[in-house]
This record gives C-alpha cells, structure tokens and sequence, in this order.
DNA sequence: TAAATCTTGACAAATCTAGTCGGGATTATA
DNA sequence: TATAATCCCGACTAGATTTGTCAAGATTTA
C-alpha cells in the first residue's frame, strides 16, 4: 500500500481548486502552486493524470487553467489518489492470491480486508466531505446506528 | 502511510510462528524462512525490531530459535508492523499539522482521520484473529449494532 | 504579435526498499 | 572440549521509486 506525496498534493490541488472555484472559470496551475506552495512543474504532471481520469478540465491561453468537471460533491478522494498514484493496494499479490509459492499466503485475507477498509473510507469521502469537514455518509450511516443501540439500551 | 514487504514479511513470519507452536518451544529462523520462503538475512533484521518491541523471544545456540512472548490473542498487527517500519503515518506531517507553511493544511484531517481507521483495524486484529479468521472485536460490535437496526426496521 | 497558459516526453537527483555480508556471541550435544 | 546451530549486530549496496526538472511545442486571449 502507498500514499505517496504524489497523491497527497493531488487531493490538496483539487481542495485548493475546489475552493477558489466560482462559477465555471479556470484555474492557473502557477495560482495553486503558489498558494500552496507546490512546484508548478510537478503539478503540471499530477494534472495530466487528473485531466485523463475524467477528473478536472482544461482550457488554454491566457486566461485558461484548469476546472472540476464535476462537483466536487461528487468526486471522492479515492479516484483522485488513485489517478495519479494508481488503485491503492495492500496486498502483495494485487489480489490474486498467489502470493505464497501460486497459492494465498497466510496474511491475504487480512491485507485484503485491509484494503476494503480503506478504499470504502476513501470513496466515501467527497472533495465537498473534506471541505466543509463534513463527516462522511457512511460515517453517519453508523452514526445513526450507535445511536439507535443507546435508545434501545439506555432505555 | 506506507505499508511494505518489510511489515507484511513480519506478519507472516509471525503467523508461522504461531501456527507452529507447541508449548514452549522454540522455532528456528531457518525453518520459517523455508516454509514461507522468505530470505533468512532479511528475517534476522526483522526478528531483532521484533524482539526489542517485545513481541517475541530469543533462544540461542541449536534448539533455539524465537517463541511469542505473548499469546497470539494478546498481539495485534499494527503493533508488529510499527516494530518493524514505524509507526504508519498518513499525514505529511507526522500529526503536527504544520504541513502547509507551519499551519494544517486542506487536506491534513482527512489523512489524519484516514489514520485512525487503519489504525483502529489494525490495532483490534490480533493474530489469532488473522489465524482463525476470525472476525475482529470490532467487527462484531459493529455487526451487532446493524442487527439491531434490523430487528426495529423490519419489525 | 506577444504572453500566458496547457501538453508532452525525457531526464535526473535523492531517497527508500529489500535485501546481503562478514563477523561475533551463545549454547546444546557428542 | 570441539562442533555446529542458532541468535546478534553493524555496515553496506544494488535496484526501484519518488519527486521532481527541463525543453520544446500547441493553443488561445488581448
């Protein structure tokens, strides 16, 4: 499994696009660069994936940036971390089990778990979730659980 | 946050240490290395963080070899992974959030957060739990919790 | 035309991983 | 006591990966 800077500055790019976004105007890589203090150079290459994931849009000349093209309601943190770094994995095999001599090694099922548990917190979790530090849906989906158990229990 | 052959090999080294066993015995880096396949140099390095952590025992000379210094149920893996390759850390700044110009940056709860779930999974995974596969603690609190919800919903 | 932007491919320094290696210390057994 | 099997330790390294850089081009606005 890796979470790189890669992905990091990638998700910290699209907030920074996210939130000085207004209307349907473009964004300059050099502007978010300088606000968060990223090479523009690198940033260039991380955009180039975004773009060809479906993620942001591109316009050129002056005037020109980049945009969301979606709501950042709907574009969650997975898709973005996972354009420019690849599907985040833990196991050592990529899932197909043959990790110990063509057969599942003793640990898979767990690092497979592993790997649920953190790509179902990642899709879970919109542009939007991370700016307005909303929890996300699934959080309050268990939210709603718990407390349910403490009317049921506490009476 | 990184998560690699170093802590994975350090898993299932224990896992065969555990699987195999008996009593009080000693278990030899030579026979788990060639039932896992793994380099045996490589499982010395990893044997010495795991003892220093206190997860294991040493034995020297012949019928030596490492033991549990616990039992299985009483290790979790995100201790032995830490042992080996340190704490796993999702945030740029290893919590301190000055990740951006000496303040947090956008993104800095969200890897935080991030951090706690794979945490929180792997600190309540012991490896008897990995063994039997069986569901952790956790898990089961949750999977009642929806039952519950289940019994009022649907009547 | 000039300037600002995106677009692309290739390259490179620095870091990290995944081990190796050589020697030493300890202990059971013959 | 000698031998062999084990743990113990520090240093080293080849290769991969990350984190960028760079140069040249294409497009668009003013």
């Amino acid at each position: 499994m890796r979470l790189t800077t890669k992905g990091k500055y990638a998700v910290t790019a699209l907030l920074d696009l996210s939130l000085h976004q207004s209307g349907k105007e473009f964004t300059s890589l050099s502007k978010i660069a300088t606000r968060q203090d990223m090479p523009i150079s690198y940033l260039e290459q991380l955009f180039r994936n975004l773009r060809k994931a479906g993620i942001v849009e591109a316009a050129r000349g002056p005037t020109g940036g980049y945009r969301l093209s979606r709501h950042s309601s709907e574009i969650n943190v997975s898709e973005v971390v996972a354009s420019v770094e690849g599907a985040m994995d833990a196991t050592q095999c990529g899932g197909t089990a043959d990790c110990h001599a063509g057969t599942r090694c003793l640990a898979h099922d767990l690092w497979s778990e592993l790997n649920s548990q953190v790509d179902n917190f990642l899709i879970n979790k919109s542009l939007e979730d991370v700016i307005t530090n909303k929890r996300s849906s699934l959080d309050r989906k268990l939210s709603l659980d718990r407390k349910l158990k403490d009317l049921i229990v506490t009476g």
